[in-house]
DNA sequence: TCCGCATATGTTATCGTTAACAGGACGGTG
DNA sequence: CACCGTCCTGTTAACGATAACATATGCGGA
């Protein structure tokens, strides 16, 4: 493959002056440059971007690590990122976690090799060695979706508390007073702050909040179908589901339907997080919905304003706020059960 | 950041040393090697991968080209092609070229500047000027999801002729007669090959197919919508349509929905493409279902194959069978329409 | 006339690693 | 004992670009 070098002996100038024609850098005799970019097209010359990269230290790439992208919620935020990310040049590498800590690390160390400038972060803990680790090497990070304790890094977040108190509002508005609530891991903020939008909705109408309602698992289907299993035995049986991500509530709506169980009918469910639209033939959950393409975009312009050094020496959070969409998977629970 | 010359310093040897303790090539006495070992955890040392890649010329990094990410089926072949790509020891980059050539091309353009080891494209047409511009450097290539004229890569996809031919058949064997398929551009092998399955099976029943029964648009939901519309004017009208893929169905089942036709009572309608598992709650569309993981697992393998020299010369095709599974969005047509 | 500045180009060193080659020590073999 | 192969380590020169500095020319103003 050929080189600026090659380019130069062609053009009869030194590599300099390519490189100078190549990044508009500089003084340069317009004769020259048009027979620097002559040179260039006759040897459809590529630039190697590792050797640029080796020596001026930008690579002009930075990671959007995830926990997993096949998520709708996270594909949609990995647009946002891509997209506004190319807009000024930059390229983009994807990782998912899998809500594994380990992974995340080891998938840190690899971006730290590659010596990417920055990292878009969904931690998959609270605790976070990644952001140590990623701290000792000062390279700048946001933080996505979640919320973590150290604290001085960039955030940009949904208000879960907000968007989970709305849900079970509307619940509690069509009459249920016994709520469940299926979040994932308790180490994760998300799950946190929905169960305390959760229990301020419920402490707002004076209810105590059984800690039999309230479960933690993982933010899978196989766990939204085991909660759920278990929540469906205890007694007397809650006449509403929460579900705090899709993902939790395909699980328990497959658990519903093995129970024979109808939706809205026997059994209300509210969901945080929408799906893309489009994607289902009648929309029938009612939903909490995240501005997810909106979050990998703000996310991105906080990353691209540090590298560019624009941004502020202290860190920065940005909380957009969730909305609820009320369709018809949540109807006023059976006379019976309101009781 | 610390470099390998200063672990050398600090464990009193050679760069090269280091290097080939890190490397785990040449011989090294158990001694040096602790001394080494001991040098790098204590200075946290990260090797720089982008020197090593200039030096050694491969970046173990593969791309995946395709048009939407958001698309499950291509969320799930990107999981696939992560997932085995990163077992032995590859990053991958992903590119959305949003079926434009030229964004297709300004991708390739930047991949082969950035010295990825090797290309995994899903060409946005037939044409590919791209592919032309990665033979001209070298590059690796496997051309999934479709079939492309020029010939000479590895190519990986779904027998979609025969996939289509199974929804048609079905929906025939159903009584239908009249029925409209709703494909891509013309120019993407996909389109053509499920209109030809389209075309064999109403051939088998000696049925002549209606030219305005087929439509070419795009692979999107707007698409869809436009395409349903004008099939809905036809007269006689169809009673089934074809969806070439799940945006394409999504348009068609919302221009179904606003003209007022139930599914499957007064319009059956069959798909290309399933959603994952457990996305969609008691899941009603027929369709044929790929086997996308399985697509980019057996092209990432074709291309590893290819990066260690183990692949033949000349290029190999890989053609994965479909199925289909027959929901509740297809079912006979009404006596009136029969006729 | 000479200085200073803008313009236009070149030279040298370097980014951090590995390829290629070299060489010493040691043990076994003919 | 000479020779060869295996083990271990080091030296030198790249990889392909840019940073930093140097040089040369032309032109306006003191």
């Amino acid at each position: 493959m050929n080189t600026l070098n090659d380019v130069a002996r062609l053009a009869g100038v030194s590599s300099m002056t390519v490189s100078r024609v190549i990044n508009n850098s500089g003084h340069i005799g317009p004769e020259t440059r048009a027979k620097v970019n002559q040179a260039i097209v006759e040897l459809g010359y590529m630039p190697n971007v590792l050797a640029r990269q080796l020596r001026s230290k930008r690579t002009k790439t930075i990671a959007l690590v995830l926990t997993d992208i096949t998520n709708p919620f996270f594909t949609t935020i990995a647009r946002g990122v891509e997209d506004t990310a190319r807009a000024q040049g930059y390229a983009v590498m994807f990782c998912n976690t899998d809500e594994s800590e380990a992974e995340e690390i080891e998938y840190v160390r690899m971006l730290i090799q590659r010596r990417v400038d920055g990292i878009l972060l969904v931690p998959a803990t609270d605790s976070s060695g990644s952001l140590q680790l990623l701290h000792k090497h000062g390279l700048p990070v946001v933080v996505l979706d979640r919320h973590v304790r150290s604290g001085q890094v960039d955030e940009v977040r949904t208000d879960s508390e907000a968007g989970a108190y709305l849900a079970i509002r509307h619940m509690i508005d069509l009459g249920h007073r016994r709520i469940a609530v299926l979040t994932g891991p308790a180490d994760v903020s998300t799950s946190m702050d929905r169960v305390a939008g959760y229990r301020r909705a419920l402490a707002e109408e004076s209810l105590e909040p059984d800690s039999r309602y309230i479960l933690f698992g993982e933010y899978n289907d196989a766990s939204g179908f085991e909660m759920t299993q278990r929540i469906l035995a205890a007694r007397p049986r809650p006449t509403a589901l929460f579900a705090a991500n899709n993902f939790i509530a395909f699980g328990a709506i497959q658990a519903l339907r093995e129970a024979g169980l109808s939706i809205p009918e026997e059994m209300s469910i509210a969901v945080f997080d929408d799906l893309p639209q489009g994607w289902v033939f009648d929309p029938f959950l009612t939903v909490v919905s995240q501005p997810a393409y909106e979050i990998g975009r703000r996310a991105t312009e906080l990353m691209l304003e540090r590298l560019t050094g624009e941004a502020p020496a202290e860190p920065r959070t940005i909380v957009l706020p969730s909305e609820l969409i009320a369709r018809r998977s949540t109807a006023p629970p059976r006379r019976e059960a309101t009781a």
